[in-house]
DNA sequence: GATACTCGCGATACCAAGTATCATTATGAT
DNA sequence: ATCATAATGATACTTGGTATCGCGAGTATC
């Protein structure tokens, strides 16, 4: 634990990390700490680029980690490519924006009541979804006309 | 055009090619009756395999025809996969059950005015979605207790 | 039916994202 | 300090898909 002042993000990871038993790694400090000070989405590919004394494999398999752990999520791009980006923890969707690619967190998802009637009326018990959202944010889109 | 009778789904395939300038190949028809006989989603290369005789890269290059024309669609599966299904042409979803992968169609999508809302709380304007339903199928589930 | 124009094909190589293997090393417990 | 082993990094492999390009099959015109 070399203690200096870390990102919230890095520190509960650590923490995460410590209550669940696995090594606090030299590996696993540079990737949060990458992952950390990520703007938006990211490809695992381009981060490893970022950190070329940890191995490939290695910040996958963080990665991954971090996404199991609730820190990082998944965002699906609108071309099916699939980029990570800083969770805000607890079940949340993304407004990605098709001209600029930015994604935006749309926290507090109510369509789960919804979904769990449309999904019974086909005998579905529903226990999940995936949703993305595509469109334009703000600044891509161009002065809106006074209605 | 070897006018046998066709499968409906290889028959408005072809009607579309035509229609749209496209030529009408021996390879088509291959891929196309090799989707219309699939049962649930299916994998672009398996595909391939049960087509010894087209190349691999013109399975893609077709299958990726049929998603644009609206013949096949694309399933998320709950690993992150993807896998192509035949189309309820439309905008609809999937019930996927993660117990037997099965995809169900979920028609009638009803989201839109509701995710339209909540985008434009973020100043997001709504152009499309994408939702993934997991959960599990009738027959994957133990015998409910009555209640 | 023959001609010509060109789209689409297949072979191949390539790319992107991620996983399996395994010998070596660093971590954390004692 | 010692030790057991989880994790790493190098490497190879897999899966899913695309770029290239010479060649052959579709289609339109005659
Ligand atoms: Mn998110
Ligand atoms: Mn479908
Ligand atoms: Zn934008
Ligand atoms: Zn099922």
């Amino acid at each position: 634990m070399i203690a200096k002042k870390q990102h919230p993000l890095v520190e509960s990871f650590v923490d995460r990390l410590e209550a669940g038993g696995h090594r606090v790694t030299g590996a696993r400090w540079a990737v949060a700490r990458a992952v950390a000070r990520q703007r938006g989405h990211f490809a695992a590919d381009a981060l490893a680029q970022e950190l070329p004394g940890v191995g490939r494999a290695t910040v996958f398999r963080n990665i991954k980690l971090m996404v199991e752990m609730g820190f990082v999520c998944r965002v699906l791009l609108g071309d099916g490519r699939l980029r990570y980006q800083i969770s805000h923890r607890g079940h949340h969707h993304h407004l990605i924006c098709s001209d600029c690619g930015r994604s935006e967190d749309l926290l507090g998802c109510d369509l789960d009541s919804i979904l769990q009637d449309r999904a019974a009326d086909h005998d579905f018990a529903m226990e999940g979804h995936w949703l993305e959202v595509y469109g334009r944010c703000r600044a891509c889109r161009p002065q809106e006309a006074a209605a």
